[in-house]
DNA sequence: ATTATAATGATAGTGCATTCTCGCTATCGC
DNA sequence: GCGATAGCGAGAATGCACTATCATTATAAT
């Protein structure tokens, strides 16, 4: 059965504090700081875990490199920093984008991403 | 100097035929209807070229994997097609995107995405 | 036509994210 | 506490997109 492990524990908290969608190095620093032994195989092992449960979903930026957020969390964007690489949630979402499609396409989901610089950074 | 060879005419021509932001293997697939030898190396150099002489453009999708556009194409967006995994152009964009941004985030840009079947798979 | 050389393309090499291997460790049912 | 084993993690291995190498070929100036 499912063991419950200071390292899957940790890779939890991560997330639940962060608020926002990481990359698996993002998950490793900073699950580090609970469990410094931490490697990368616990980290994607554990995440492709959460994934599979429903726990965590995926999220495909422009710029490579998947990343994960909680699964829970209501429809919204993202916000990509170019300075420090790093994702944010945008909860609003503009209307009616499906009516932009070309004629016979058929819209079944859609992704905005708002680049630039973001609080901490700017 | 730069010399005009048959397979840079063919790089030039895929794209003005596709109409569409283009994978640098659809490229290399596409050239090769025209000239059958053509290579990747020569894929790859030429459209890096072309970049830097501003004929195209990058674009970063999510999935992956760099496309290139015509750069003198006005301002639009795209759709992606699960099924084929081509790359279409919508040419409406949703106003005050940057209003959608938390506060203190500055917005210098943006991608819309839509998910869906083009109008061949659908 | 001759010639200098830019460009090609097959193939080997690189870089990077992700996954596998496997001996060791920690968890948990008893 | 004990024992069975799920899970860990260092490092090797893989996959893939892209780049470098270099002998050969095509272009264009003369």
């Amino acid at each position: 059965m499912q063991r419950d492990t200071r390292q899957r524990r940790a890779i939890r908290r991560v997330f639940l504090d962060a608020g926002r969608a990481l990359t698996c190095d993002e998950v490793l620093r900073h699950g580090q700081q609970i469990v410094p032994s931490l490697g990368v195989a616990t980290v994607y092992r554990n995440v492709k875990m959460l994934v599979g449960e429903g726990w965590l979903s995926e999220v495909e930026l422009p710029g490579g490199g998947l990343r994960y957020e909680l699964a829970d969390r209501p429809h919204h964007h993202h916000f990509l920093c170019r300075s420090c690489d790093q994702a944010f949630d945008v909860h609003q979402c503009p209307p009616e984008l499906e009516t932009l499609a070309p004629d016979g396409f058929e819209v079944d989901s859609h992704e905005l991403v708002l680049f630039g610089r973001c609080a901490t950074c700017a």
